[in-house]
DNA sequence: TTTCCACAGAATAATCATTATCGTCTACTT
DNA sequence: AAGTAGACGATAATGATTATTCTGTGGAAA
């Protein structure tokens, strides 16, 4: 379903199936990710939010969105933001993640350094670089 | 050049060609980066290079790697480590990222949805999803 | 080789992002 | 309508990163 697409009754219906509670809170905060396609940090939705739920703390805009992505109703554009990891290898490459345990491994491939880079990138962006990550239980984590 | 070839000698010239300070510091962050392929964070990099370096500062650690970055010594594996940023699309899809402003966009494209993913990356994990990430500087931080 | 100084390091405080705790409240079940 | 598990709000605590300030030194210049 696009996000789009009668996102309140799809948020509900998704809330029911998990045994969500649903809340004018919790509403207003998938509301708030969903009225544009930014991205946006939970800071950005918290003020967002707070037009309507003026005393809503900020902790439960983590604790919810937390919420949401356990269950699966969002995501996250990358699951390495905690720390900074560094690399010292500066030739284009990719990478295996580990969604556990935050493993990260180099990954050489000629395929994957020859992408037909779409020209909706192209058409209006100067492009730096790009990489493909590939998020896993890695060997340890899967059992 | 790898990172694991001749490493020292690299990273010297990497300095001297950007009138940066050789310092047995500097030198032992670099080498605590490129010792594994590890993708380390901050504080484990700290951590070995004390036990060479006991009265090394975190900060220091910090301000190097951000240092070494600037001049394209290194890499991060993700720009977008800051702070989390959420999508209520849960659909397989990709980022456009703007390397200044941080801005995120969504792309849609059959192709990359389809990638052959390297027997190296399914041999000894289960992959959970994959997307492309790229690094752009977008039409407004152009100029 | 000595001198000098811009830049690097150490110590520490400050800031920013995120998480934990806990008392109160409420959505949903019965 | 009442009961209860779970959600909310307030706030403190933690963790990651950055700023500040003072001291020290690598490497150019004399
Ligand atoms: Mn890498
Ligand atoms: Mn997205
Ligand atoms: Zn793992
Ligand atoms: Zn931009």
């Amino acid at each position: 379903m696009e996000y789009n697409t009668q996102p309140l009754e799809y948020f509900i219906e998704s809330c029911r199936k998990n045994n969500l509670k649903v809340t004018p809170q919790r509403m207003a905060i998938f509301q708030a990710l969903v009225q544009d396609g930014s991205h946006p940090n939970p800071e950005i939705i918290y003020n967002r939010v707070r037009a309507k739920h003026p005393t809503i703390s900020f902790a439960t805009v983590y604790k919810t969105l937390e919420t949401f992505e356990k269950f699966g109703l969002i995501t996250r554009v990358t699951r390495l933001h905690d720390t900074v990891r560094y690399d010292p290898e500066i030739e284009p490459h990719h990478h295996i993640i580990c969604v556990k345990c935050r493993k990260v491994i180099n990954l050489f491939d000629e395929g994957l350094n020859n992408l037909p880079v779409p020209r909706e990138v192209t058409s209006s962006n100067h492009v730096v670089d790009y990489s493909v990550h590939f998020n896993v239980v890695c060997e340890d984590c899967n059992n």
